[in-house]
DNA sequence: TCATCCCGCGCC
DNA sequence: AAAAGGCGCGGGATGA
C-alpha cells in the first residue's frame, strides 16, 4: 500500500473526499475505486463533488478483452462474473473498501471492511497491462473518459429527468381518451378495435395477439405473412388504416402510458410552492456505463433508450431553469473520416451535413442516397440502393471505406478489431468457429458452406459496425466528460440530466442556458482534439435552449 | 403458476 | 420499399 494511509469511518467518507478535492484545487486528484455507483451513493446526496475517478471495475472490462489482458493469468478478482461489464469486481465490493488518491498518496482504509490492498493489487495490474498495449496514452484516455462517464451516469441518476406529469397524462389523455380502469382499454383504443373486428368479421378478435391477428387477416384473404405495420400498410383495405392506429396507441399506452408514470417518475415535493398546483416529478433510469459491447451505455428500467417523440413535450424544466438540448451530427461518419485521416470525407462534413457534403461534392445526386450509401458503409449494408452506391463511396472516399471494409473482413475471419482508444470486440462463440471449421472440409455440404458464409458476413457486419459505434461512443465520452467540466465551472447548479448515444440535455438556471450551450459546443471541439489531436475533421453540434424537450430540434 | 421465447416497435 | 449495426421493453404464446 502506498504511503499515508488513513482509517476512517464510512460517514466521514463524504467529508474526506471534499477535503481532498478543495486541498487539491489546481491538480483534481483522481479517486480510484471499485464501483463509482455505490461510492456515489454515498457521496451525492452529501453534495460532494468529484472531478476525476478511475472506476477499476469498468477499467477491468475494457482490459480484460484486450490481446495483453486476456494473456494475463494472475487479475485480481478473479470470479466468473468479472467478465460481464455490469457485474464486474467492481460491483461486489462495498462503497468505502476501494479509495485512494494517487496523486497525493493518501489512502482509505475502512475500520471494518474488505481488504484494500486487493484493490491495490488490481490497480497495479492494469497499470501493467496497459503498459503493454498497443497504444498506452489513447487506452489511458479511454479509461478516463469510461470512469467519467460513470460518475456522469450517477450524477444522472441522482438528478433524475425533470418531468411534468400534468403534461404526460394530458398528452395520453388527449391521444388515448381518459385514464381507464385497470384492465380496460382507454375509449380510443375500444372504439378502434371495434372498427377492426368489424373490418375483418371477427367479433372476437384481440388486436394485441400477433397469432391471431395474422390468422384473421389471411381468412380474409389480406397477402401478409407478418402483422409488421410496414407490411400492413402495402395492403389495400379498410382495416389497415384503423390496425395502424390501433397499432400505434396501444403502443405508446403499454410503454409510456400511466403506469409507466406510476412506476417511473417520482414526484417531487413542492408543497407550499405559490402559483397553480403542478405534479412535476424527476425521471431516473438506471444507466449502465460500458453496457454495450462497443462501449455505448445501456439503461435498465422505464425505457431510457427510446423515449417517443409523442412524450417529449412531459420533459420540462423546472420554472426558472431552462433545458439545453443538444445533439451532435452525423457523428458516426465523421469519426470514420477522422480515423481514417480522410481529408475528402471531412471537406464534405465541413459545411455542418455531411450527408449534404456528400451530394455538392458530386458523389451521389441526392441527399437521401447520401444518407443510404453512408449507413450501408457504416452497417455493412448490401441489398438494393446502398449495394449500388458503394462503388461510389468508394472511389470518392477510399481511406474511409478501407477502414470499415477492413473491420468486416478481419470480422469475417473471427478475429478481434479495436476502436480508436483500443476497446476491443468480443471474440465469436465457439459455435461460431466450430461451423466455419466445419464448413472449410473438403466434403463439406453445400447448405452448411452456405449457411457458414452468412453467419460469416453477419459476423464482420458487427466488426464493421464495431469500430465505428465504438470510436462514436468515445468522441461521445469524451463529449461528457468536457462537457461536464467545463460547465461547472459556469454554474455548478447546471447539470446533465440525458444522454443518449450523440444527445445530451443540461438542465440549468435561465440566465446561464446560453453560456451552457456556447459550453456545449466548445466540448464538441475540444472532444475532437482529445482523441484525434489536430484533425480536418469538424464535430457540429446543434444545441437550442428550450422549456420542454419537445420545442429542440 | 412461473420462467422463457418470440414478436413487434420505439430510439440512436 | 426494406434492410443493414446497436439497444430495452411489454405483450402473448409456449412449455415446464
Amino acid at each position: 500500500m502506498p504511503d499515508g494511509t488513513v482509517a476512517l469511518d464510512v460517514a466521514d467518507l463524504a467529508g474526506w473526499v471534499r477535503r481532498l478535492e478543495a486541498e487539491h484545487a489546481a491538480t483534481p486528484p483522481r479517486f480510484v475505486w471499485a464501483s463509482t455507483r455505490q461510492v456515489a451513493e454515498v457521496l451525492l446526496p452529501a453534495g460532494v463533488h468529484v472531478r476525476r475517478c478511475l472506476d477499476l471495475g469498468l477499467c477491468h472490462a475494457i482490459l480484460r478483452r484486450t490481446p495483453a489482458g486476456r494473456e494475463r493469468a494472475d487479475w485480481a478478482w478473479d470470479h466468473p462474473a468479472a467478465a460481464d461489464p455490469m457485474h464486474g469486481p467492481g460491483a461486489v465490493q462495498q462503497p468505502t473498501d476501494a479509495l485512494f488518491d494517487d496523486v497525493s498518496g493518501a489512502a482509505l482504509e475502512p475500520d471494518a471492511g474488505p481488504d484494500l490492498s486487493a484493490v491495490y493489487a488490481e490497480w497495479l495490474r492494469q497499470q501493467e497491462v496497459i503498459d503493454a498495449q498497443a497504444e498506452p496514452a489513447r487506452m489511458r484516455l479511454l479509461l478516463a473518459a469510461e470512469s467519467a462517464g460513470a460518475l456522469i451516469a450517477a450524477e444522472m441518476r441522482h438528478h433524475g429527468l425533470p418531468w411534468d406529469i400534468d403534461v404526460h397524462d394530458r398528452l395520453l389523455t388527449e391521444m388515448l381518451g381518459p385514464r381507464p380502469r385497470p384492465g380496460e382499454r382507454p375509449e380510443k383504443l375500444h372504439r378502434l378495435a371495434e372498427q377492426i373486428r368489424a373490418h375483418l368479421n371477427a367479433p372476437l378478435l384481440n388486436p394485441d395477439s400477433p397469432a391471431d391477428l395474422l390468422r384473421t387477416l389471411r381468412a380474409q384473404g389480406l397477402p401478409v405473412s407478418t402483422t409488421r405495420k410496414w407490411e400492413l400498410a402495402k395492403v389495400d383495405h379498410p382495416v389497415v388504416a384503423p390496425l395502424l392506429e390501433y397499432k400505434k396507441l396501444a403502443r405508446l399506452l403499454s410503454a409510456y402510458g400511466w403506469a409507466w408514470l406510476d412506476e417511473w417518475v417520482t414526484p417531487a415535493d413542492r408543497s407550499g410552492r405559490p402559483g397553480p398546483a403542478q405534479r412535476r416529478g424527476r425521471f431516473r433510469p438506471q444507466y449502465v456505463p460500458g453496457g454495450v459491447v462497443t462501449g455505448r451505455w445501456a439503461t435498465s428500467g422505464g425505457g431510457a433508450l427510446q423515449l417517443p417523440k409523442q412524450v417529449r413535450a412531459a420533459v420540462r424544466a423546472e420554472p426558472g431553469w431552462q433545458l439545453v438540448v443538444a445533439d451532435a451530427a452525423q457523428i458516426e461518419p465523421r469519426v470514420l473520416a477522422a480515423m481514417a485521416g480522410d481529408e475528402a470525407l471531412a471537406r464534405a462534413g465541413r459545411g455542418g451535413d455531411l450527408y449534404q457534403g456528400l451530394v455538392d461534392a458530386g458523389v451521389v445526386p441526392t441527399r437521401d442516397a447520401a444518407k443510404v450509401a453512408m449507413l450501408g458503409a457504416l452497417y455493412g449494408g448490401t441489398s438494393g440502393d446502398s449495394g449500388t452506391l458503394m462503388p461510389r463511396l468508394r472511389r470518392a472516399y477510399p481511406q474511409a471505406i478501407d477502414i470499415v471494409e477492413r473491420a468486416a473482413l478481419d470480422g469475417e475471419r473471427g478475429r478481434q478489431v479495436r476502436t480508436w482508444l483500443g476497446r476491443t470486440s468480443p471474440l465469436p462463440s465457439q459455435a461460431w468457429v466450430a461451423e466455419q471449421r466445419a464448413a472449410g472440409q473438403v466434403g463439406a455440404e453445400a447448405g452448411a458452406q452456405r449457411r457458414a458464409r452468412a453467419r460469416s458476413r453477419e459476423w464482420g457486419r458487427f466488426t464493421r459496425n464495431f469500430v465505428v459505434q465504438g470510436t462514436a461512443a468515445e468522441w461521445a465520452l469524451c463529449w461528457l466528460a468536457e462537457l461536464r467540466r467545463r460547465l461547472y465551472a459556469v454554474d455548478d447548479r447546471a447539470h446533465l440530466v440525458f444522454f443518449l448515444h450523440d444527445e445530451v440535455i443540461v438542465h440549468c438556471p435561465a440566465p446561464t442556458a446560453n453560456r451552457a450551450a456556447a459550453v456545449v459546443q466548445e466540448a464538441a471541439a475540444a472532444a475532437g482534439t482529445l482523441l484525434f489531436g489536430h484533425t480536418a475533421v469538424d464535430f457540429p453540434v446543434r444545441a437550442s435552449v428550450v422549456e420542454n424537450y419537445a420545442e429542440a430540434g
